[in-house]
DNA sequence: ACGATATGGTTGCGATAGCAATCATTCTTC
DNA sequence: GAAGAATGATTGCTATCGCAACCATATCGT
């Protein structure tokens, strides 16, 4: 393409962002399979672990996890066939059905979370400044809430 | 989770940063929806525009698309049914095949390319002071080049 | 020159996840 | 209080993509 539409910075910006992401990503999960979860598990037992009663409805999860309803079911599914979480039925409301992490998922996670997290360290922050990480959290901060705000 | 191994300051870039990831992306691709193309078929045809010749070799083509050489057969089939990509099969190595971009796919990048642009902008690069946008670009270089460097 | 190895590409299979349709339950409105 | 709308979750179908196995061609070592 010889049309310039970004400036060279800015197309260097966004061009070594998402071609970098993917990989970040894919060595993080690889860095997370020791203990035989993906990130998409990962994240779902951290959401959990962090909810009060350490319980969520799935479809907050399925939110929060940035997952359609059906996606999230079928995630679920391979978290329940692990009893790493269960799935626990409202009595107040018939529709509603809770994801619960099980002391064997929450024991997982604490073992798998301060190598994720170290692995996030050694692949990512620890690369950067402080400036550079105040800068991260900023830039995709006014991204997330500008996102927010035009689907409204 | 109680453990922190991330400064908050830390723990927030990166959580932003993930999470906003997949909402750009989706957004990237809605707009990009139209042209009836994905960004995989998108960067498939931008990356082969800015070849000599305007044709790679399978193998780099997947490699610079970070797919796996049977994602990209696959991802092929598509871009060949709406005949906006060529195969064509290297006289000099029998093995080798290319990926030739079609006049037709090159109209419809042009034809994209600014819109898909102009999401950029509008979704990111807009909302980013330059310090932000230099910033990101560091960031991710390095990041990148870490990644580049452990793989070896 | 020929067997071993490396390289390029495809195929079968399985996992993930979105969309649309569906069903059940609850809420709203009259 | 009953009809209709909204909400929560699941299922069928489809598309993408990685892994391992595979085939074809080319290159290397002796």
């Amino acid at each position: 393409m010889a049309t310039q539409w970004l400036s060279p910075a800015e197309m260097t910006a966004w061009r070594t962002y998402i071609e970098t992401t993917g990989d970040l990503m894919r060595a993080i999960e690889k860095d997370l399979a020791p203990f035989g979860l993906d990130r998409g598990d990962y994240q779902l037992l951290a959401m959990l672990s962090e909810a009060p009663d350490q319980r969520l409805r799935l479809c907050d999860l399925a939110d929060s996890l940035r997952l359609t309803r059906s996606g999230l079911t079928r995630r679920m599914e391979g978290v329940l066939k692990k009893k790493l979480v269960a799935r626990v039925q409202s009595d107040e409301d018939g529709r509603v059905a809770y994801a619960h992490i099980t002391p064997k998922g929450f024991d997982l996670l604490k073992t798998a979370a301060p190598k994720h997290l170290e692995s996030v360290r050694r692949l990512m922050v620890d690369l950067l400044t402080p400036t550079e990480v105040k800068a991260v959290a900023s830039a995709f901060g006014k991204i997330s809430a500008n996102l927010a705000a035009q689907q409204s």
